[in-house]
RNA sequence: GCAGGUGUAGUUCAGUGGUAGAACACGACCUUGCCAAGGUUGAAGCGGGGGUUCAAUUCCCCUCACCUGCUCCA
């Protein structure tokens, strides 16, 4: 796909009612999007689509909601507070950068530690011993900048260290404090999975792509708990459960592809990780991470807090800490691959194009349109619209031709057109067409529901 | 955050140191009766702030946003 095409269906989307840009009518906030009347339909019927397989309908798994907020701690044990907050500073000559703690304990070699010292001190240092870029050996470098991963706040009214939290850069570790909550509460054996759909928020170096890499962001995440050992077994049937689903939901299998990490691209919690990417318009991109996250998280949990993580394996006898296998997917991205996926320019004829997004009904944001062949049937047409509107996502357009307002329902991805005509008052009867077919069909009223409720079951 | 680029109606593009134009889209009315018809008409814009100037959408500075890389990841 090119970039025209891309910059195409971005504008489309926008002047459609899916995504507009966040803040807009002050300049804008960088990179945040607001979800329109459409936008969020198509979210909420991806994130109910996941539950429905993930958590609902999977036999091991449940469900919670964890807050976003959590004791600090949380990151400590984690890892994330070590791991994601590094002091850069970029060399002003050459562009690169570096961590300021890095070049010192490099250069200096034991003689000080740059890990007890603040950015000041590791400033001073720097100054103080001449230490060279590492790339071009100039000594011309900016500010340390404290770069942390994770955004921070402050809880409660004073804006002081013991207050500092955190906004979750991950929901994972909601699932792993709960573990014992869950467990035991469902009295859950191993294996089981626990779910979860929420925000999480990076303070990513670069954003973009659109809605594909955001500060703010909304993932899916499943942290699965199985017997040590048995983790690579999981790791196996998880990958080939996702990327089942995608193709169920409507993804071309061409554009997906299974590709596994290399050592040392592994996080600082997994030993095995593979993406499903997707073939984005900028190129082959992650949209679903699967990580064998081991035993790691249960165990750092427990030493930081003190409280057994371990498992009681009634079949066997035998205590452990379980090993976890994680599938996690961000709403946005796979939303913005639904919409990549099945926007479709089809040639009618020389000069008549029709733009369809050819999304699975059960992810359409509008399920049906209301359409009067005439205006003169307006009424009758409304009571239609009120019988169906409690069930279905509806839409009711009188505005045009019909077949300008055809067209308007294709490129939202509207599977379902009922035109109301003058017959409708004698035999009770609508044309329902089909969005991908452009067939049509007479059917009574009262049969609409059980007419088209086939389509969308998932 | 750094480097490079871009900002004119909803969209795609014109244009000028002296009151901003088109096409498509959108609204209303008329017409029309199953796949982008037609007519009349209407609303709508120089990203924001400052400077130079009698006068700035145009020249200069700052800022904001977007795009492309570096980095990171769902």
């Amino acid at each position: 796909m090119s970039k025209q095409e891309f910059e195409k269906i971005v504008n489309h989307i926008k002047g459609s009612g899916f995504v507009f840009q966040g803040s807009e009518i002050y300049g804008g906030l960088a990179n945040t999007w607001d979800y329109g009347p459409l936008g969020v339909e198509l979210k909420e019927n991806i994130k109910k689509a996941w539950w429905n397989k993930f958590v609902q309908s999977h036999p091991n798994n449940v469900g919670i909601q964890s807050a976003i907020l959590m004791n600090p701690q949380v990151w400590q044990a984690s890892g994330h507070l070590s791991t994601f907050t590094d002091p850069l500073m970029d060399c002003k000559s050459c562009k690169t950068r570096h961590r300021a703690d890095k070049l010192i304990d490099e250069f200096i070699h034991g003689e000080v530690h740059a890990s007890v010292m603040n950015n000041q001190q590791m400033k001073e240092v720097i100054i103080e011993k001449k230490i060279p870029c590492p790339n071009c050996g100039s000594h011309d470098f900016t500010d340390i900048r404290q770069f942390n991963l994770m955004f921070k706040t402050f809880q409660g009214v004073l804006e002081d260290a013991s207050s500092t939290i955190y906004l979750r850069p991950e929901t994972a570790q909601g699932m792993f404090v709960n573990f014992k909550n869950v467990q035991r509460s469902m009295r859950k054996k191993i294996p089981f999975g626990i779910g979860q759909i929420g925000k999480s928020f990076r303070n990513e170096i670069t954003p973009g792509n659109f809605i594909f890499r955001t500060r703010e962001f909304e993932q899916m995440e499943l942290e699965f708990f199985c017997k040590p050992g048995e983790d690579l077994t999981w790791y196996a049937y998880w990958q080939k459960f996702c990327m089942d689903w995608l193709i169920a939901l409507g993804l071309k299998p061409e554009n997906l592809r299974m590709r596994e990490h290399d050592a040392e691209e592994l996080s600082h919690y997994s030993v095995a990780t593979s993406d499903i990417e997707y073939l984005y318009p900028w190129g082959w991109d992650e949209l679903w991470g699967i990580a064998d996250r081991t035993d790691f998280d249960l165990t750092q949990h427990m030493n930081h807090s003190k409280q057994n993580m371990e498992y009681f394996d009634p079949n066997t006898n035998e205590k452990y800490i379980p090993f976890c296998v994680e599938p996690a997917v961000g709403v946005e991205r796979l939303l913005l691959a639904f919409i990549c996926d099945s926007y479709k320019e089809e040639t009618i004829n020389e000069n008549d194009t029709r733009l369809v997004l050819a999304l699975s009904p059960f992810l359409a944001p509008v399920k049906i349109a209301i359409l009067p062949l005439s205006n003169k049937l307006s009424s009758q047409a409304n009571e239609v619209y009120q019988k169906l509107a409690g069930k279905f996502v509806c839409d009711y357009d009188e505005s045009g031709s019909i077949g300008k307002r055809y067209r308007r329902q294709d490129a939202i991805g509207t599977p379902f057109c009922i035109t109301v005509d003058f017959d409708t008052q004698n035999d009770q009867s609508v044309t329902i067409r089909y969005r991908d077919t452009m067939e049509q069909k007479r059917v009574l009223i009262t049969d609409i529901e059980k007419e088209i409720s086939p389509y969308l079951e998932f």
